[in-house]
DNA sequence: GAGTGGTCTAGACCACGGT
DNA sequence: CCGTGGTCTAGACCACTCC
């Protein structure tokens, strides 16, 4: 890390160099400086570059490789994560059908809504934006097995997102969309779940009575230097699908 | 490991040396070598037993303490980790409070009726038990902030749990239980949410309507060998409380 | 001061993937 | 065959805790 290399423990702002390895890690990913799905250097030539040993950049690394940042490959090499769909879903998408584990295919989106407003008094809290501030709002409807099972609503700012405006289609998983165009990588979500009662706007949408029990999930998505960059509103039908975790 | 090392890794059935490590000190907390709360030898004194390196052993070590299993602390050991309330809490009780990051209290729980019966088919299928076997079935309410907001439960089989009668009292934190009157450590569980109405048996309990939504949390718990040891239900009202994830 | 875990280094050998 | 990541070892120094 050359002059960067802090020398000694004693500061309280102490952090270890595999740490501060990480910092400059991410940061090129960061700046575009690696782009996924491509290839980054050897450990050795990032020891090299970095002046530190092998072994130090590996643990930068792993710990990058479990945050779902990076994939290992032996024999091939260490490469920037994409946004593609299987790890999409299994990093993002925690509702399952009751019954064995499915063949986790990704659930169909079908277009209701999407217009340009301003940010609701939640809205401006959750994504840390000025008030009143313009948001985009897109409302869809996501099947499983060809049954409506979710309402949802997915608010970003238009600041974030310049020129959301000229696109003509929403895709499926718009995670990769954010990515491919704007270069914003999601890393991490908060999700918080509750039990409401269908209201008459979802009622249509997911083909269920006023008054069914949904499970309401509010995600605030994050990109890699934790800045809230998505929220989002999910309203699902739990009759025949679970929402999965696992502890720890 | 001496003679129990594996020499090349051309065997499918490959497990790196930490793993092997891994399993073996899993062992002395499974057959209650180790018991919660002490300190377990030093790393140097661990590798000489196991006649691999001291890194190898850190490399097993570090695994169980992420999961939990141990705790570490910088100049005084490693210590077997402890049901505490704030450890329980943290790693198995996901409900929060809406408003700002609460105190962190343990829910006081009110026991409403525990019987002896035969398991259900849910509960067959769940604990993994004979058709029809005697379990313990427990009721009770928990409250936060002085207000009923979960009816819960909790059944185990009576096999595993033996003399389970000859208890007066019920306590607050039962994983706590589990391991100091069985040796039984829940290492991890998984969980199934769903949204449901409440039922008229809930009604009272919980102060609230019947049909009022509520979230529907069907847990899991397993033991350090990822046998499952407790099936537990939970109705919760979600009004003033919401169910907390992080992703990944 | 002695002993512990936390970090960092350097070098070795292995399995894997592509040439 | 070579270069990659995966594993294992050995030793050094540091910070922390307790005596």
């Amino acid at each position: 890390m050359g002059a960067a290399l802090q020398e000694t423990d004693t500061n309280i702002g102490f952090k270890p160099l595999y740490a501060q390895v990480k910092d400059q890690l991410i940061r090129r990913l960061v700046d575009g400086t690696w782009q996924p799905g491509t290839n980054i250097p050897s450990e050795q030539e990032l020891a090299r570059q970095l002046n530190v040993s092998q072994g130090t950049v590996r643990k930068a690394l792993d710990a990058m490789t479990a945050e779902s940042l990076l994939v290992r490959h032996q024999g091939r090499g260490t490469f920037v994560a994409e946004p593609e769909d299987s790890r999409i879903l299994f990093q993002f998408f925690r509702l399952t059908s009751d019954e064995h584990a499915e063949k986790e295919t990704f659930p169909e989106s079908r277009l209701l809504d999407w217009s340009e407003e301003k940010a609701s008094a939640q809205e401006t809290r959750s994504l840390s934006i000025a008030d009143g501030a313009p948001v985009w709002r897109i409302e869809r409807v996501r099947e499983l097995g060809g049954r409506p099972v979710i309402a949802e609503t997915i608010t970003i700012p238009s600041a974030t997102f310049p020129d959301f405006r000229e696109l003509d289609e929403i895709p499926n998983n718009i995670y990769r969309l954010y990515s491919s165009r704007w270069g914003i990588t999601i890393a991490k979500a908060d999700e918080r779940v509750k039990a409401i009662l269908c209201e008459p706007r979802d009622s249509a949408a997911l083909g269920c009575g006023v008054g069914t029990p949904l499970l309401l999930i509010t995600r605030i998505a994050r990109d890699l230097e934790g800045n809230p960059v998505e929220l989002r509103s999910s309203r699902c039908l739990t009759s025949d699908q679970h929402y999965a975790v696992s502890l720890p």
